[in-house]
DNA sequence: CCTACCGATCGGTAGG
DNA sequence: CCTACCGATCGGTAGG
């Protein structure tokens, strides 16, 4: 049974490097150390293998990212609590829960269509924190969540451990994307009795030009 | 002589779609109308055209952004033409020039390294327009850049035609991304005798939080 | 540019 | 979990 949980956690950090087709079943037998056609004990498909993957780890990164903004209400605040635990979930090299999402271009279309169901399900979290944003009226809210998910997903295709911690690139991140609706910013977040900053790198990051 | 640029972008928009491994030379030739073995007539080896196409796409995608950065000396304005014409390149379905950067996870090591160094050799144009923005201190440049050329990368990954055209979409990109330094933000731009916005889509740009 | 083929590798199965 | 194998597909070559 853990036996099991080893060998999606091989074969999810293959598919995350290589994608779906270069990655071999013979490959990610080996790594655990059996014969290629012993995995089929415990998978039913290549195919099967990573949907499950695919699956688990959206469902554990909503469970994570929701726990993360649960402390949360003032808009900003819930969206750096998110993209931050979103990017922990994403640099970590260990575990399942890794950048599986969004490498879909080898995967047969049949099954991409199950995959990109399932990453709409997971992305109406951010939808949620995005609508609620007080954003200037010329800022496209579909177009704004499309480009910072991008920045979240695809972020372990450029990172590299030692600079820059995954909250610090949150920081940044979120630093870029804060763009406040109305002239009296400072003190537009009228929800009132909550905390208003993640307890995460919050202090050197308001600067708007005033 | 122009078989072969055929053959060039044929090969160019398979391997955007599914990557290197999952793009088969026999594919190729089926759609050049040849059989897989006398694909080898015009080119060397898969690997080789991979690297054939990738080398001329950024080439030619550089030599178009400094033609349309060269009206432009203001850097936000610079940076604006810079990003328009890098999406009209990734987003236009058509000719070689298509987003074959990033998408190495099939690649075999030893090619990879070669693009890569050709791809940092390409991004030097961004280093040096970013490194000339007035960005406020808080900032990373370095991620800064990086994070901004994501999503100029990536963009053919989510777009579809019809809703938003890549000029509307560099708008967007570039409402995002830009931060003034200085408190005095609307004039900072001190270089004068120059034009300060590009020509697509600048009016409903600017809106500053003050 | 085609035919015909090479050795290698692929996902998957049978039978133990 | 292994051995041994299946049909399919891969990049590439020889010989024309």
């Amino acid at each position: 049974m853990e036996r099991r949980q080893e060998i999606l956690e091989i074969a999810a950090k293959l598919f995350a490097e290589y994608g779906y087709k270069a990655t071999s079943i013979r490959e990610i037998a080996e790594r655990a150390g059996m014969m290629g056609g012993s995995l089929y004990y415990h998978i039913r498909s290549k195919e099967a293998l990573f949907i499950e993957i695919h699956d688990r780890a959206l469902d554990a990164a909503a469970r994570r990212i929701r726990a993360a903004m649960a402390p949360y209400t003032a808009p900003w605040a819930r969206l750096e609590a998110a993209c931050t635990e979103m990017l922990e979930i994403q640099l970590n090299p260990e575990s399942l829960t890794l950048p599986i999402m969004n490498n879909f271009r080898s995967v047969p279309e049949e099954v991409k269509a199950i995959l990109v169901r399932k990453r709409d399900e997971f992305e109406t979290i951010f939808r949620t924190i995005v609508d609620a944003l007080p954003l200037p009226p010329g800022l496209d809210r579909q177009i704004y969540r499309i480009l910072l998910l991008r920045l979240l997903n695809t972020a372990d295709t450029w990172y590299h451990e030692g600079r820059l911690s995954p909250a610090e690139i949150a920081t940044q991140i979120l630093t870029i994307f804060r763009h406040e609706a109305s002239a009296t910013s400072e003190k537009s977040e009228k929800k009132s009795g909550t905390k208003t900053a993640p307890k995460t790198q919050a202090p050197r990051r308001r600067r708007v030009a005033a």
